[in-house]
DNA sequence: GTAGGGTTAG
C-alpha cells in the first residue's frame, strides 16, 4: 500500500517499454542471450564502473568486438557518474541506436554538472527525445531542484503525465535545498500516501536546516512503525543520524531504543519495522562524533550482524582520536577492508605525521579512488611536503583520476606553501574550467594569491564570490589585506562585515590587530582588542598579545611592549618575542633585543634567526666586536644560517 | 544501463 506510486511508476514504464526499441532483445534470442559473451562482457564492464575503474571499463569497452545499447548505456553511465559529460556525449552521439535509457542518461548527465550552460543543453536533449517515461521527466525534475531552479522544477511537475514518489522526492529535496522549510513540508503533505522514501527526503533536509524537533514531529505523525509502512526504519535512521551530527546522543538513544531489535520477540516470519545494520551503525556514528568511543565500542562488540560500514565507522573513530594502533587493529581483523577502509588508515597514518607509512599503503591498495588520491595529497599538503603532493597530483592525472574541488583546494595550498603564483594561477584556471567553486576553494585562492603578493587578484576572487561568504573567506581576506599592511581596506572590510552581521571570531582579530599594527594604530588595536573581548565574548589567545606586542614595539613603545610580556596571562612563544625582538631591531634597543633573543634561542635552539638579527643590529650600530661574538657564539652551539635569512639586512 | 531516500573515508 505503501509502495502505491511506485507500483504506478512501474505500470507507466512498463506500459511504454513495448514503444521502445530494445536493441539487445530485438538483436538475438533471450534463450541464449544471458550465457553469451556479449552478455558477459556487459556484466564485467558493469562491474568495473560500479568499482569506479573507469580506465579499465573503457578499455573493455574499446576491445568489445559486439556492443550492444546495454553496452554504450554502460560506458556512458560511467561517464556521467565522474561527471565527465564531454565523454559521454561523443559515446552517446557514436551510438548506433539510442533507447529511453541512453537519453535519460545523457539528460542527467547535463544536470548533474555545474553550470547553466549545461542545464541548458540538458532541457534541449530532453525536449528532443523520441520518448519519455516517468524516469526522463523525474530526471528533469531533480535536474532543476538540484541547480535552485524550483520555478522550472515546480512547472515540470506540473506537466508530467503521472507522479511517483521521485518526483515528490525530487521536489521536497529541491526546496529543502534553499532552505524553504516551509514549501518542503506543505508539499510533503500534498501527497496522497507517504512512503519512507519521501519521509527520509524530508527529514534528511529537515536536519540539514537544522528542523530537528520538526523532524520528529513529522516521523512520529507519520506513524510509530508498526502499521505496515515499509521500511519505516530508514526514517527511524535518518532521523538518529540527524540527531548524531547535532550531537543529541541521548535523544538519538531514545529513538534507537525505540526501535524493536531482532530478539524482542519470535515472530520472524512477518516482514516488520526492525533495526537494522544501518540503525546500528547511525547509532555507533552518534557516539563517534560525541567522541564516546567507549560507547561506540560497545555497540560495535554487540552487534550481531557486521558489515563493512560497521567496521569503517569504528575505525575512523580510532583515526579521529589518533589511535592507530587499535584502527589497525581493527583493519588487520576486519573479513575483507575495501576502499573506505583503506583511506581512514592513509588519512590517520598522514595526520599523524607519518607520511611514508601512509604511502606505503596507499602504494599497497588493491583500487584507489578518487578520495584515496586527496587523502593523500591533503597528507602531504598538510605536513609541508609540498613537492611529493605535486608529484602525487601528477601521477593521479596520468593514471587517468580526474581531479575534484577536494584535490584541487589542496593543491592551491601546496602552491601557497610553495609561494609559486604561477602554479597558483594554472590551478586557479582548471577550477574555473572544471568545478564550481565553494567555500574551501575560494578561501585556499584567496590565502594563495594573497601569500603570493597578488592581493588584486585575491580580491578579485572575493569580489566575484556571488553567494554566501562564511567567516573563513572574510578572515583570508582581511588577512591578506593585513598582511600586505594595507591596514586601512582590512579595517574597512571588518566593518563591512560586522555590518553584514557575519560574527567575527579569534582568527579575524588576529589579521585586525596585525593591520593596525602595519598602520600603527595604537590605540585602535586597543579598542579592538577590547571589542573582541566585551562585544563578541572572544578569549584573548597568545596570537592576540603577540599582535599587541608588535603594535606596541612598532610604535617603538618598548618599555609598555615589555611589560605586557611579563603581566599577560600567558607564557609567552616565539611570536611574542620574534615582535619584541623586530621592533627592538628597528628601535635599536640592544638591551631587550638580548632579552628576546635570549627567550628565542631557548624556545628554538636550531634556529638562526635570532642570532642573525642580533648580528645585523650590532653591525647596524658599528659595535663589529660584538657582532662577531654573535657569530662566533652561533658556530659554537653548531646553528646553521638558514637561506632566506640575510646577514646584512 | 537511467530519476528520489538511511550509516562509513578526503
Amino acid at each position: 500500500m505503501a509502495s502505491l506510486y511506485v507500483r504506478l511508476s512501474r505500470r507507466n514504464i512498463v506500459e511504454q517499454l513495448p514503444r521502445i526499441r530494445c536493441c539487445h532483445v530485438s538483436a538475438s534470442p533471450t534463450h541464449n542471450y544471458n550465457s553469451s559473451p556479449l552478455n558477459q562482457s556487459n556484466k564485467k564492464l558493469s562491474n568495473l564502473i560500479r568499482s569506479g575503474r573507469i580506465s579499465e571499463a573503457r578499455t573493455l569497452f574499446d576491445s568489445m568486438k559486439r556492443r550492444d545499447t546495454v553496452t554504450w548505456n554502460s560506458m556512458i553511465s560511467g561517464y556521467v557518474q565522474r561527471r565527465e559529460i564531454a565523454r559521454a556525449r561523443q559515446l552517446f552521439d557514436e551510438m548506433p541506436r539510442r533507447d529511453v535509457v541512453s537519453w535519460n542518461l545523457i539528460v542527467s548527465g547535463y544536470f548533474s554538472c555545474c553550470g547553466s550552460r549545461f542545464v541548458e543543453e540538458g532541457r534541449r536533449l530532453f525536449e528532443l527525445m523520441p520518448q519519455r517515461d516517468c524516469v526522463s521527466w523525474n530526471t528533469v525534475i531533480s535536474g532543476y531542484a538540484k541547480n535552485g531552479r524550483m520555478d522550472q522544477a515546480l512547472k515540470l511537475f506540473n506537466a508530467m503525465p503521472e507522479h511517483n514518489a521521485v518526483s515528490y522526492n525530487a521536489v521536497i529535496t529541491g526546496f529543502l535545498l534553499n532552505g524553504d522549510v516551509e514549501s518542503a513540508v506543505g508539499f510533503f503533505r500534498t501527497m496522497p500516501e507517504h512512503d519512507s522514501t519521501s519521509l527520509c527526503a524530508l527529514i534528511s533536509g529537515l536536519v540539514r536546516n537544522g528542523e530537528l524537533d520538526l523532524a520528529a514531529g513529522i516521523l512520529r505523525e507519520c506513524g510509530n512503525g508498526d502499521d505496515g509502512k515499509d521500511d519505516l526504519v530508514h526514517a527511524y535512521n535518518t532521523l538518529i543520524a540527524g540527531y548524531g551530527q547535532r550531537g543529541h546522543v541521548e535523544e538519538a538513544r531514545r529513538l534507537f531504543d525505540g526501535i524493536p531489535d531482532d530478539d524482542d520477540d519470535g515472530n520472524e516470519g512477518k516482514r516488520r519495522f526492525r533495526r537494522n545494520v544501518v540503525s546500528w551503525n547511525s547509532m555507533m556514528m552518534c557516539y563517534v562524533k560525541a567522541g564516546d568511543i567507549v560507547f561506540a565500542r560497545e555497540l560495535f562488540d554487540r552487534m550481531v550482524e557486521r558489515d563493512n560500514c560497521s567496521w569503517n565507522t569504528l575505525i575512523s573513530c580510532y583515526v579521529q582520536i589518533s589511535n592507530m594502533e587499535e584502527a589497525s587493529k581493527l583493519f588487520r581483523e576486519m573479513p575483507s577492508p575495501d576502499v573506505l577502509s583503506w583511506n581512514s588508515i592513509i588519512s590517520g597514518l598522514a595526520q599523524k605525521g607519518d607520511l611514508n607509512l601512509a604511502k606505503d599503503f596507499f602504494e599497497r591498495m588493491p583500487h584507489k579512488n578518487l578520495i584515496s588520491w586527496n587523502t593523500i595529497i591533503a597528507g602531504y599538503e598538510k605536513n609541508e611536503d609540498y613537492k611529493g603532493a605535486i608529484k602525487l597530483f601528477s601521477e593521479m592525472q596520468l593514471e587517468g583520476e580526474r581531479p575534484d574541488k577536494h584535490t584541487l583546494s589542496s593543491v592551491i595550498s601546496v602552491s601557497t606553501g610553495l609561494v609559486d603564483l604561477y602554479l597558483g594561477k594554472q590551478l586557479h584556471q582548471l577550477v574555473t574550467k572544471t568545478v564550481l567553486p565553494d567555500s574551501p576553494i575560494n578561501n585556499s585562492l584567496i590565502t594563495m594569491y594573497s601569500r603570493c603578493g597578488a592581493i588584486v587578484d585575491a580580491c578579485t576572487v572575493f569580489n566575484e564570490i556571488k553567494l554566501y561568504k562564511d567567516v573563513i573567506t572574510w578572515n583570508a581576506m582581511i588577512g591578506g589585506y593585513a598582511s600586505h599592511g594595507s591596514a586601512a581596506e582590512a579595517l574597512e572590510l571588518f566593518k563591512l562585515m560586522k555590518r553584514l552581521k557575519i560574527h567575527p571570531t579569534y582568527i579575524t582579530f588576529i589579521s585586525v590587530l596585525n593591520a593596525c599594527a602595519h598602520a600603527g594604530l595604537v590605540e585602535e588595536g586597543w579598542r579592538q582588542f577590547k571589542s573582541m573581548i566585551n562585544d563578541y565574548g572572544i578569549e584573548p589567545r597568545v596570537e592576540h598579545f603577540a599582535s599587541l606586542v608588535d603594535i606596541l614595539g612598532r610604535q617603538g613603545q618598548l618599555q609598555e611592549a615589555m611589560d605586557l610580556i611579563n603581566t599577560m596571562p600567558f607564557k609567552p612563544d616565539k611570536a611574542v618575542w620574534g615582535a619584541l625582538l623586530g621592533a627592538c631591531r628597528v628601535h635599536n634597543n640592544v638591551e631587550l633585543a638580548l632579552v628576546a633573543a635570549d627567550a628565542l634561542i631557548r624556545l628554538e635552539p636550531e634556529s638562526s634567526a635570532p642570532y642573525v638579527l642580533l648580528y645585523n643590529m650590532y653591525a647596524n650600530l658599528g659595535q663589529w666586536d660584538d657582532a662577531e661574538s654573535v657569530r662566533v657564539l652561533m658556530e659554537e652551539k653548531n646553528v646553521k644560517k638558514q637561506a632566506g635569512y640575510s646577514w646584512v639586512d
